[in-house]
RNA sequence: GGAGAGGUGGCCGAGCGGUUUAAGGCGUUAGUCUUGAAAACUAAUAUAUGGGAAACUGUAUCGAGGGUUCGAAUCCCUCCCUCUCCGCCA
């Protein structure tokens, strides 16, 4: 949610700012500025008649200690006309209030100043330019789907037996490569000092409204049958995020870092026709997310490092990739500012997105009521959050596979990973 | 899933329709005393929001949401969560 006090006091700008983000949103925005004043006026009465009444009532109360039952009877009568009054401008205040927040919920963060505006990914701006070497092959390279299939670690055929369409079966090395990156990602992670989580992958409806994902993107989760408020969570970012939600946090404690790995679901609604084959548009893939807590002094600084932290598990598996500073138009609903990392496919002879890093500001913060006390100030304020993939396995696999494949189809495992594999190579036999 | 008991400030815990402005204790912070510390004593000790330059003050919050009432932590309804016992089960 953006401060609704900014949005009253400069609403030309906010519009503006709402504008660059593609968002047709303007006229929602001009609404909620109304809509405010007259809530504001309703607030006042309501707040004024309630507290003649509690002067009444206990004006009631002593007369009644001191006098008896019967001395107090003008009084009541005199607060039962308060009370239809209170109830008429409460209902309407009531009102004012719910079209407002329904409003205000659909709204998105305004995009940071330093955010290029442009209408969708065509404005994307490369910030970093690959720095490692592209592979070569004196052969055509395949594509993973092709490479996966051939070694027999990948098999999409059964998935649909046993699923349905966009889910991905792995088997031996192949099972066995996706749990040693899990393994290899978290390890990188805790060792530059973030808590590692195992989080449940079933989620209720407040976490979901808290970082974005309700009301707006319904349709993008899985809500389980007969438990209205369930649903399977579609990215490790919502039950880390929601850690401390409700809470005040000490100024001390901050900057909170968090990793898990979980599986992530989604329904890809709207996807159709896209990546159909192989492990890029999955309805169920593994990842690993990272979540950060912070003073909104730092959070701009922690998002340069955190997406760091995701570079390093690229370059560290020897993948190539770039770095993409998001244009106002291609932002998610809940970030101001967000670099996605694209990684090299060989078989598409282009970079395609393998992590997203976001700084939220306190728009999730304020959706959650998560606040900090600063040590030696008055009163509480919004914490930030920041939320990156570190980074989504299945399309590393995938990377791998096609970045390390040999004319022979086999596969050669990246020298940080084979402490974890245990072997150096992926080859067909059984 | 069945039966029962509960959810009150940072924590423990009283209150079960009206001087409660949520008692009392612990903890924390500051002060007094002390060479220093401890102890003792004194005081402070939530959040949000409106008004005000400020002192101060209005309103709301006792798991959440509704209801009854002039008045609700207290009574009623719905939901969530925790504990105990039983059942089922990795």
């Amino acid at each position: 949610m953006i401060d609704i006090k900014l949005l009253v006091s400069n609403p030309i700008e906010v519009q503006e700012r709402l504008g660059n983000r593609n968002s047709k949103l303007k006229e929602d925005a001009a609404t909620v500025v109304g809509l405010y004043q007259e809530y504001k006026q309703e607030l006042q009465k309501v707040e004024e008649l309630r507290a003649k009444r509690n002067n009444l009532s206990k004006q009631i109360g002593v007369v009644r200690a001191k006098e008896g039952p019967v001395a107090a009877q003008a009084i009541m009568k005199e607060a039962n006309t308060l009370k239809e009054e209170m109830a008429e401008a409460d209902v309407k205040m009531t009102e004012l209030k719910a079209q407002i927040d329904k409003l205000m919920l659909m709204i998105p963060n305004l995009p940071d100043v330093s955010v290029p505006v442009g209408p969708d990914e065509r404005a994307n701006v490369i910030v970093k330019e690959n720095s490692l070497p592209l592979p070569k092959f004196d052969f055509e390279p395949k594509d993973h789907h092709a490479l996966g299939e051939a070694l027999g670690i990948l098999d999409f055929q059964t998935a649909s037996v046993l699923s349905g369409s966009r889910f991905a079966l792995l088997r031996g090395d192949g099972a066995r490569l996706e749990r040693s990156l899990i393994n290899f990602m978290i390890d990188l992670h805790t060792e530059a000092g973030y808590t590692e989580y195992m989080p449940p992958a079933i989620i209720n409806a407040s976490c979901l409204l808290g970082t974005g994902q309700l009301p707006k993107f319904k349709e993008d989760m899985y809500h389980l049958e007969g438990e209205e408020d369930q649903y399977l969570i579609s990215t490790a970012e919502i039950p880390l995020t929601n850690l401390y939600r409700g809470q005040i946090l000490q100024e001390k404690d901050l900057p909170k870092a968090f990793t898990a790995y979980t599986p992530c679901f989604r329904k890809e609604a709207g996807a159709y026709g896209k990546d159909t084959r192989g492990l890029i548009r999955n309805h169920q893939f593994n990842k690993v997310e990272m979540v950060w807590l912070s003073k909104p002094e730092n959070s701009m600084e922690i998002l340069e490092k955190m997406t760091l932290e995701a570079e390093k598990v690229l370059k560290t598996l020897g993948l190539p990739y770039q770095r993409v500073l998001l244009s106002s138009g291609d932002m998610g609903f809940s970030a101001a500012k967000t670099y996605d990392l694209e990684v090299w496919f060989p078989s598409q002879n282009c970079f395609r997105e393998i992590s997203s890093c976001s700084n939220c500001t306190d728009f999730q913060a304020r959706r959650m009521n998560l606040r900090y006390k600063e040590t030696n100030g008055k009163g509480t304020q919004f914490v930030h959050t920041l939320n990156g993939s570190g980074i989504a396995v299945g399309r590393t696999f995938a990377a791998i596979l096609e970045n390390y494949q040999q004319k022979d189809g086999s596969i050669v495992i990246p020298e940080a990973l084979r402490p974890y594999f245990g072997k150096d190579k992926i080859e067909k036999n059984a």
